[in-house]
DNA sequence: GTGTTTTGTTCCATTTAACGGAATGCTATT
DNA sequence: AATAGCATTCCGTTAAATGGAACAAAACAC
């Protein structure tokens, strides 16, 4: 599943290379990797090294394979610091979890992807947990799809082409039909709600953030234990939720209609 | 100032590209990056744009500009999650910040830069401050000078000869000699101390952590505010921070002698 | 300990993919 | 409207990356 569409054939391979390490998978060795890309050893063994020599990689201790490096450490740690949206929404997630309760999470969108940025955990032995930076499906979940259910009809049916609805739990919306009337739904409601789309036992609530061009640049939400949270609580809670978000936006620059 | 030594040249420059943003500077554009590495314009373009496909750029969102992508922060994720030794460590890291009532940090080398691998702070509202993943330079701080003063003696030599002693604080030792003394001081005592060397105000203990070949992997220290830590509290408190190392090396497979 | 398989590393002739100078296009700014 | 400061595209050239094959070193089996 090598990536295509790149300007620089060695950037693809680059990134296809880190993609292979996983926090289930952290320790490659060369011919793992060259199976993996079908990528002839030598070339990947050079491409390895050179990698190694920069921190983008780091032999094991025992020398037995690669890993990830240091070095994709600080560049990740440049990156949380250095994102505004991250800093500006720190406060209102804070201010969310204690309203509610539970675990705030903020998302972006990065192409057909979601990304967790910022998280403050609830402080309730029962909660649920997110990590930051982790990579999150666009059909699953309330943070999820309200990342793209405010987006133009036309950016909204090119991603629905494009990713692959895979059944993650017990409601995954798997057929694009549904997924289209429940992004219709979300728009309606004005947030998204999910139960069981990613989690066993867990449901989620999110809003939009704009930003000061008024495009959904984010999203904000949170994440509870369905044993704590049932459907008829929903309503109680959305508004919180909401608020949240319309905050940041405003924070953000974004001027609401209305 | 371009790095070498590496087998793909375009693996260099990636990593020299990625490197031009730092916390300060987090917003670059074609112009300032192509100048900053002496790289032409058009080149340096496609590689921009190759980087930005596969996430390690992003633009901003005014479009004025560049800053790390998503994608590092995910990798960046893996690899915290996938370094056992930050796994191990944090247990010892929270007891010592416990009885010292400090902030405790674990670092490690990598090449001539060291890099705080985990954290535990303080719960004292004065408090030191530090980032998982910030790079420190090796001549400066407890933190530091632990992770390369009980290496063989050419190694230390070759780091010594490699590394450049800008003054940092008050008491950074800039000097080859006086380095020298201090790193054999500290493996004669067994534990290093820092007074005002990278922070103004804060002081330093860190003792190194050995992994199960023998080899110092790693420092294991506290930092804290001058106010709280006369000198005299040093020889109280060196104690806990040895034995946090010592306990973290035993469990990494570490056998001591003696 | 010896033979065998697996995995990692080096070599080098070939060719493609990256290169970069120059021309063009695009936005701000005055 | 003119200018300046960027970003982007083009395309002939060439060096840099390529990858098959040979070699080396472990790991494993017996």
């Amino acid at each position: 599943m090598p990536s295509e569409t790149s300007a620089v054939r060695t950037v693809n391979r680059i990134s296809d290379i880190l993609n292979c390490f996983t926090s289930k998978q952290p320790l490659l060795n060369l011919t793992t990797i060259s199976n993996t890309l079908n990528l002839p050893k030598s070339t990947c063994h050079r491409l390895l090294t050179a990698l190694e020599a920069q921190g983008f990689l780091a032999r094991d201790t025992a020398g037995r394979g690669y890993r990830l490096g240091y070095q994709l450490l600080y560049w990740g740690m440049v990156a949380q610091t250095t994102l505004d949206l991250r800093n500006e929404a720190l406060p209102s997630l804070q201010a969310l979890c204690e309203t509610t309760g539970e675990t705030a999470i903020l998302s972006i969108r990065d192409g057909n992807v979601g990304i967790c940025l910022a998280m403050v955990e609830s402080s309730q032995s029962v909660r649920l947990t997110m990590q930051v930076g982790r990579r999150i499906m666009l059909h699953a979940g309330a943070s999820s799809k309200v990342l793209w259910a405010f987006l133009p009809e036309p950016e909204i049916r090119q991603i629905l082409a494009e990713i692959e609805l895979s059944p993650v739990q017990v409601n995954t919306i798997t057929d694009r039909e549904q997924l289209l009337l429940e992004l219709g739904r979300i728009r309606e409601r004005g947030y998204a709600v999910s139960f069981e789309e990613t989690d066993a036992g867990a449901m989620g609530i999110a809003a939009p953030v704009y930003d000061h061009a008024g495009q959904p640049i984010a999203g904000i939400g949170i994440a509870a234990p369905l044993s704590r949270f049932p459907a008829e609580r929903v309503s109680v809670m959305a508004p919180a939720v909401v608020d949240a978000a319309r905050a940041l936006s405003a924070r953000l620059g974004a001027r609401m209609n209305g």
